[in-house]
DNA sequence: TTTCAACACGAAAACGTTTTCGATTCTATA
DNA sequence: TATAGAATCGAAAACGTTTTCGTGTTGAAA
């Protein structure tokens, strides 16, 4: 078991001080050609490599951002991880992922216990319990400590801050107008809680493009989910209670739970019912049939995110005007099977 | 915006040394009841947190932990995540995720990057490229160095160190067992290459089953995926080439390709053709039919990496005797609509 | 020979902690 | 009152870097 070689180890061997190693191992010209030469030597003989905590310390940044994701079960979040992660070590960064469980406690203590000295930078998208509580204190006090914050996705007007979005209402909207166009005019809803914000915007989208084209909005054809482990009944009551030839879902879980109880009554997809999901992810792209969806481009969101985080970490303190944007990435609708 | 305050900060504000500080916030009985409120009061006034760099620097520990993973869009490493990031947080320990990309240079890049201090130690599964060129020289070089890694999922023999795996082999027998008892004969193997070693020993476990049955291994019948962007083709000219009962598909993606190529072709899922996939993730779930599938719980060997990483940071450096571990994770097979 | 610049290197501070040990003051006992 | 010992605090080292500045040596020009 060798263990790490430091500076200091280096310059006893070699009888030299440790400034004197310092600046072999990194070429400055203060340095004779001899001795430059003798460390390098020697250090790559022992395989020196600088401890990045000590660097840490030093410089006052770690090259480390995190992101703060509510839950990994959603392939659109992964994608967004796999976003961040490219970007962040093309630029040499390296990314602490924390899930927060949709919890605002382990929403707060990630941040706190990061936010001192361990990353340079959040990458975030809310908590459903933030959303609710409307609690953003945590991450005010990270943003008036001077540490950048990117929101993305579920992201709220309180805070001021960059941030990556969709336009989840134009994409509703959108979605919306395709199935009237196709002919539909008994079309259901099956969205989160309105504390949940793209939701709220979603089903906001819906609304606008039944109005725009003189469909009453019928509160019986919208189905508002809270409990993510048990809807699947709901969702049969919705479809026995009422009779939709056409339904747009907010995310792919709710869609393709949607496809599985419209045939478990006896409907078939698309022919008596078509389908439009939320998330161009893993599942609408799997599922039989595969789901027309409003694609969110998680990956490229990531990337923007990422991108944004990393200008902020490393432009010079002198110029900091506070300039937030906030990146509205493209959706388009694919269609698949699960609409005719 | 107001930044971090350091203890030098609060001892110059009080007039006080650094060490009283110090003392004061840890509360050392050194101090007097006095100073050591007026030292808390104040800190708490400046909600100091110490700064965990200098904490890592001084300790020479982070409390952090890295898991590897060759892809964020197989579910299963997903899992594997969430039950790291879980038991690591109730431990204190953060966790960065990097994405191998099944790479073999990436793999490289981020353990030197990061065992130069930046972590405590190494969860991971190794990358197809790895696998392939059998070269592990960055990983014994981290273990040299005293740093613990675990392994999990995609192991190998060559390395050292403790191990969270499942029996591929028998898990792969039993599900062709399955099938064969279901009266089928004619079973298809969809597998990956072999220097994959969970594929390998999954194909295996499928050629001894049949072996055992005197049902003769049919090559024909074996399709092994190397590309895997585009190997819906290969899956159809299998299907046309031969006259297959039941498959058996060492991963969810391939198991649910298969059913879409089937149907395309024609046939019915299960009247025709039986399949059993592998891995237990959200897609096996979700498809319909719903997918028979052996469960790999991936949320269990997070956790029971996680526990046994912390356990050897844990232990003092006294007692090290070097045992390592290979922890095997039950399966079982769940049985869903795509076998009948 | 004197002087001055170039050259080569080392000492020390700094980043923010914790901890050991020494120093000073106070209290109580002989 | 002298003194031992407790109580209270500060100096300094240590973790591993980088960097500024100072210092000594060398060579060449005056």
């Amino acid at each position: 078991m060798r263990r790490k070689v430091t500076l200091k180890q280096i310059a006893k061997e070699l009888d030299v001080s440790i400034s004197t190693v310092s600046k072999s191992l990194r070429d400055s010209p203060e340095i004779s050609e001899d001795t430059r030469q003798k460390v390098q030597a020697f250090a790559k003989l022992y395989n020196y490599k600088p401890n990045n905590i000590a660097l840490s310390l030093k410089n006052k940044k770690t090259k480390t951002i995190c992101i703060i994701i509510p839950e990994i079960i959603h392939h659109f979040f992964t994608t967004v991880i796999s976003g961040v992660e490219h970007v962040a070590n093309e630029k040499g960064y390296n990314v602490i992922v924390c899930l927060s469980d949709e919890s605002f406690d382990k929403e707060v203590i990630n941040m706190e216990m990061l936010a001192n000295g361990s990353i340079d930078g959040f990458i975030m998208s809310l908590s459903k319990e933030t959303q609710l509580k409307k609690d953003y204190h945590h991450i005010t006090e990270v943003i008036n400590q001077g540490m950048p914050v990117v929101m993305f996705d579920r992201v709220t007007n309180d805070i001021l801050c960059d941030k990556v979005i969709i336009d989840d209402f134009l994409a509703a909207y959108n979605a919306t107008q395709y199935l009237i166009d196709k002919g539909f005019r008994k079309i259901g809803l099956i969205s989160t809680v309105d504390y949940v914000s793209v939701g709220k915007h979603r089903t906001d989208g819906y609304c606008k493009a039944l109005q725009s084209n003189e469909i009453p909005v019928d509160d019986k054809m919208i189905l508002k989910i809270e409990d993510t482990n048990d809807f699947e009944k709901e969702i049969e009551q919705l479809f026995q209670t009422t009779d939709l030839d056409a339904v747009f879902a907010v995310n792919e879980i709710f869609a393709v739970t949607a496809i599985k109880i419209a045939r478990k009554i006896g409907k078939k997809i698309p022919d008596d019912l078509s389908i439009i999901g939320f998330t161009d992810g893993i599942i609408s792209k799997y599922s039989s049939p595969s789901i027309t969806t409003v694609s969110q481009n998680g990956v490229k969101m990531g990337e923007k995110a990422a991108k944004m985080l990393i200008e902020k970490l490393e432009i010079e303190d002198d110029d900091f005007e506070e300039q937030y944007k906030t990146e509205v990435i493209e959706t388009e609708l694919i269609e698949r099977e699960s609409t005719k």
